[in-house]
RNA sequence: GGAGAGGUGGCUGAGUGGCCGAAAGCGGCGGUCUUGAAAACCGUUGAGGGUUGAUCCCCUCCCAGGGUUCGAAUCCCUGCUUCUCCGCCA
């Protein structure tokens, strides 16, 4: 959610900035709803102010013994008058809210300009993309052959989109998990958290899904109302919820690994073959919960820290900066790191680093007391994948192949493989 | 699933119809004392919103949503939730 005030100061520049994603924003018609808020919440304080008054009136002198029957035939058409001008405002209220619920997040000043991702930019690219003296295969054809991937059991099982991993290739997605774990906490810092994965309507409302993206959702109970995760970001940030953090515990930094659950919707036609998207992944998420002022610097390290994982796993990538209309409704700015797939001879997204600034606190009510002013300030919110787990399997599938469809497992993960250095 | 007891400010916790946005303590902040710190003492300290040039002033909030009443933290109903005991159970 933006920041109120704004739209009383500068509705302009939120028109400008929604603009550049393409989001149509008319400030005339926010401007009239405004007004007719601005009159009403006026009235229905002014009834209740009168209320109030009169009532203590009739307090006071009651305690003093006098005749309150007067009075009370003062407040008798009180009630009615108040009530319904407390109904239009809540009317209004939930209206506004509706219009400012369904806006995005203002971007970040060096994001660039562009309508899809082909305007996205480039920023950084490590690593040897590995050259093969034979036509590498694609995750799907080395699965087949090791007999550890199984889209047709999936789909047997569950339906389209979905997979079963088996042997030393579902162990391989463990020792990846196992290996992200381990490092985000060692070396980066975080604290590991295990969290719900079925969340309710709230959290999801916290940290942006909904109202705008239900379809996206997988809803799995109505009584109560919950929702499989699509990313363990949701429970994990709604940590913070209804919070006011103490200065002195920030910044918050959390790993967590979970699958994620997407349906999907409106991407029928795209990716269809192999695993980059399925309605079930595992993924590990990195959330940071900062102070405003350092929020930039720790959206450069958490992606830094998505970077060190595929450098650890010695796998070429990219990261990219995306552009305004590429950006999600939430973020103010995100990285995404592409890796390099033989398979489909392209990079493509493995992880994706955003930084919410206020946006998602505002929702949340995530608040630290700041010290220098003794109030409690919005904090910021961050986080990213570290990474997807599904997808860092293919990746190692297929940049460690051998002519003869074996996979060669990376060092780095030797040690979470039981002693098993290829899988053929 | 059954029985009982709760849910009040950053925290603990008092408050059973008007004098309550709310005692007291802790914590925080400021001060006195001190070379400095601690202790002690004094003062101060909830959030959100409306209006305003700014103060003043006004409104809302005691888990949530309804209801009773001129008036609700307080009474009634529903839901959520925490704890204790019993049952069941990975």
């Amino acid at each position: 959610m933006l920041d109120p005030r704004l739209f009383r100061t500068d509705l302009e520049f939120i028109k400008e900035q929604l603009d550049r994603r393409s989001f149509v924003f008319n400030p005339e018609s926010y401007l009239k709803l405004e007004a007719r808020r601005k009159a009403v919440q006026i009235n229905t304080q002014e009834l209740q102010n009168e209320r109030n008054s009169r009532s203590k009136a009739i307090g006071q002198a009651k305690a003093k013994g006098e005749d309150v029957e007067p009075l009370l035939a003062q407040v008798q058409h009180l009630g009615d008058k108040l009530k319904a001008a407390e109904t239009e405002l809540v009317e209004i209220q939930y209206e506004m809210e509706a219009l400012m619920e369904g806006m995005p997040n203002i971007l970040d000043v060096s994001v660039p300009e562009g309508k899809s991702e082909d305007c996205n930019i480039e920023i950084d690219r490590w690593g040897v993309v590995p050259s093969f003296n034979f036509e590498p295969k694609d995750h799907v054809d080395l699965g087949a052959k090791l007999k550890g991937i199984d889209f047709e059991l999936g789909a047997k099982i569950a339906s389209s989109r979905f997979v079963v991993l088996s042997g030393p290739l579902a162990r391989l997605q463990r020792a990846i998990i196992q290996l992200m774990l381990d490092m985000h906490v060692a070396e980066h810092g975080y604290t590991e958290t295990y969290v719900p994965f079925l969340v309710n309507a709230e959290s999801l409302r916290g940290t942006g899904q909904l109202p705008k993206f239900e379809n996206d959702l997988f809803k799995a109970s109505n009584d109560p109302v919950l929702y499989l995760i699509p990313t363990a970001e949701v429970p994990v940030t709604n940590r913070v919820r209804d919070v006011i953090i103490d200065a002195k515990d920030l910044p918050l930094k959390f790993v967590c690994h979970s699958p994620c659950f997407r349906s999907e919707a409106g991407a029928y036609g795209r990716d269809v073959r192999g695993m980059i998207r399925q309605h079930q992944f595992e993924k590990v998420e990195l959330v940071q919960i900062v102070r405003p002022e350092d929020s930039a610097k720790a959206h450069e390290d958490l992606t830094v820290h998505a970077e060190n994982i595929l450098k650890k796993l010695n796998l070429p990538y990219r990261k990219m900066l995306l552009c305004a209309g590429d950006t999600g409704f939430s973020s103010s700015k995100t990285y995404d790191l592409e890796v390099w797939l033989p398979g489909q001879g392209a990079y493509r997204e493995i992880s994706s680093c955003s930084n919410f600034k206020d946006f998602q606190a505002r929702r949340l009510q995530a608040r630290w007391r700041n010290p220098e002013t003794g109030k409690p300030e919005l904090a910021h919110t961050l986080n990213g994948s570290g990474l997807a787990a599904g997808r860092t399997l293919i990746a190692v599938m297929e940049n460690f192949q051998d002519d003869q469809g074996r996979i060669h497992i990376p060092e780095a993960l030797l040690p979470y493989m039981g002693g098993l250095k290829i899988i053929e």
